[in-house]
DNA sequence: CTCACAATACTGACCAGTCAGTATTGTGAG
DNA sequence: CTCACAATACTGACTGGTCAGTATTGTGAG
């Protein structure tokens, strides 16, 4: 009969918007998946027609966010050739991104922390992808003399720890603004391993 | 009849220790009372004697190290009278707690995370009482031109970020070094605001 | 005796996960 | 095109294990 858009979005989509609100509001234990099924109008079966448990629901959300993440830096730092260069580019659109999606922002920066045994692998795994992510364009901007030697290691786990603090700060109060901190954020970093632009 | 050593401590010493063993292991709601009590030697009756519930022993645990690390900075800084070096002891002293005490860090940066509603509020507390501490230093050592200035709410969220992360990393895996962490972090942070000691 | 504390046995609310059934869509033989 | 049947998608009442919290009883110091 009638064809609500509601209605028209494919239930897997319903389920994971849903879930998303719950789950970033209220963190894993907190959600109740009634909650998540009142939230999306959907039912409870389909839910495990479409995800084997609560556990996998909530890290597809986890997962899918960190490969956007993860992608647009990378693209980002395809469109730039030069070694620090690639480095800032990278932060933009990472920040960029985060700025834009604050919901699953704060899924991934908090409530994907502190689950116990089974979550902290998946918590390990993407952190470590993340990390030597940065490592990699950090060992490379030293390569080509951008940056004097550091312990890049030691860095990139500090540049994380910092983007992920102050972009929690955001997600919670709404301050500083996107700009701000890019702009406050971004020298910040660069200053750290003794790069002047 | 016998006086055990083990024993001798008193009961609440022995849940919060107990307490402390499996909660930083398994994080707070894959923790068992049952456990703490296997652990403890001690009785679950005497756990609801000294403490309400669960919650409020597992909240015991993190005021406890919260109170100790700000009680370490707040040492370290009326140690030293000028702007710069007082965040830079601060620093040191951080560290240094963060280092002689593994489980109590884990416990307050990883398993007091994404609990959801009822231990955010706590979370951010904590969160905000460093956050302050470390802005208040930030602000005097701006004041008396050791540094220039900065947005420093930024700075001192971005420099807790970059502690909590890399001592994470320490937790989990014991790797850097404590003296690696001092001697690669203290530099980087104070470059990060201009600072060339 | 009594009272502060400790040990043990027990309870029941809660909620993830199940499953028997229904609805919807796909298909291909006539 | 249409009808029989199958495959896929979805529903929601129900269940059973789990575990925080409680009721009851024990004990030894003063």
């Amino acid at each position: 009969m009638d064809d609500t858009p509601a209605d028209s979005r494919s239930t897997r989509e319903r389920i994971l918007d849903a879930a998303m609100n719950i789950f970033s509001a209220k963190g894993f234990h907190d959600t109740k998946l009634d909650e998540i099924v009142a939230e999306g109008g959907i039912s409870k079966g389909s839910i495990y027609f479409h995800f084997p448990n609560k556990e996998k629901l909530f890290i597809a959300l986890v997962d899918q966010f960190a490969d956007l993440i993860e992608r647009k830096a990378k693209e980002a730092i395809e469109s730039e050739a030069e070694g620090i260069l690639r480095v800032q580019v990278a932060l933009e659109a990472v920040l960029e991104t985060f700025g834009k999606y604050r919901l699953p922002a704060k899924l991934l920066l908090v409530q994907a922390v502190g689950l116990g045994t089974v979550f902290e692998r998946k918590r390990m795994e993407v952190n470590d992808r993340f990390a030597l992510l940065i490592k990699t364009y950090l060992d490379e901007a030293v390569a080509d003399g951008s940056i004097a030697p550091v312990n890049t290691l030691i860095v990139a786990h500090a540049w994380m720890g910092a983007i992920y603090n102050v972009v929690i700060q955001w997600v919670y109060t709404g301050e500083p603004s996107k700009d701000e901190i890019i702009d406050a954020l971004l020298p910040l970093l660069l200053k750290s391993v003794d790069y002047q632009d």
